[in-house]
DNA sequence: TGGTAATAGTTGAAAATGTAACTAACAACC
DNA sequence: GGTTGTTAGTTACATTTTCAACTATTACCA
């Protein structure tokens, strides 16, 4: 098991992007596995419905890049669970709004204590400076 | 829809990483999955065979921090379409020898030479210098 | 030696995801 | 006002992934 020709796949940055996303996502899923079975999607939009108040489907599809059926299910599977609630809008009766219940909001004060844990204890693996770089070039990569 | 409290998403790195893995994986995703119908279990064992030359499926498993189901029905795949062969191990014969066949270099060759194009891409959203921390700042953060 | 534990890899059923087709409501244009 | 096109969101079905149980082979150790 030797490396081979020039191309290294550890320069590859959708590779290291995936590897770095799928390590640092795993500590976290079991957080939010282990305390509330939920789910990657469903804590996406819990979170998202936390920090923006109200929001259609759509909205969150757009701030958070899932596809529409994800948001769908999600969505309904945290409607199930009362952590939200859907309006439908008076003008126009396509769009509903959604929004977080008291207990929506509990289970994402916990879990937002446990995330910035989490963020903490990933940071501690890189300098002030490298953190700064990264997420902006996270960012950068980020738009499509 | 407007912000709230002080807890910013887009700064927490599971989520940006996400995201950002999400996006830049898929353009490449369309070439794989385009050109030989391949899922991303698959071309990432195919590179990693490409690369070491000679693994068996638990050295996969390690080096892309696959899970071995993944890894079992990937290695699957690729030998139908003739692009590996296995070859049990004289010695200890729970292990199988991967090695990619003229035919998997020939996909393998083809699909890196996109993949790098694609890399030059992604980095022209990034300066020289946000390069070289992002690749030792992902690197860092992949080890578990 | 024999019995138990460990390891590499596979398989089947359940859960999750992706794709495409669908419904319902509105918009635009004649 | 009626036809056609768009948009928000859901559903059905096919494909993938996950999880747990399984086989086969080797290691350990009394």
């Amino acid at each position: 098991m030797t490396q081979k020709d020039d191309f290294d796949l550890r320069e590859f940055l959708p590779y290291l992007l995936n590897q770095a996303a799928e390590i640092s996502s795993q500590s976290f899923q079991r957080i939010y596995k282990g305390r509330y079975g939920m789910l990657r999607t469903e804590w996406r939009v819990l979170f998202h419905l936390a920090i923006y108040e109200r929001m259609t489907a759509k909205d969150i599809c757009e701030k958070a890049i899932m596809h529409k059926t994800k948001v769908s299910r999600a969505v309904q599977r945290l409607e199930q669970r009362r952590y939200l609630q859907r309006k439908p809008d008076e003008k126009d009766r396509r769009h509903e709004w959604l929004t977080l219940t008291s207990q929506g909001r509990a289970v994402y004060e916990d879990l937002r204590a446990h995330a910035q844990q989490h963020d903490q204890v990933l940071m501690q693996k890189l300098s002030t400076e490298e953190i700064t770089v990264l997420r902006g070039a996270l960012n950068a990569l980020s738009q499509p």
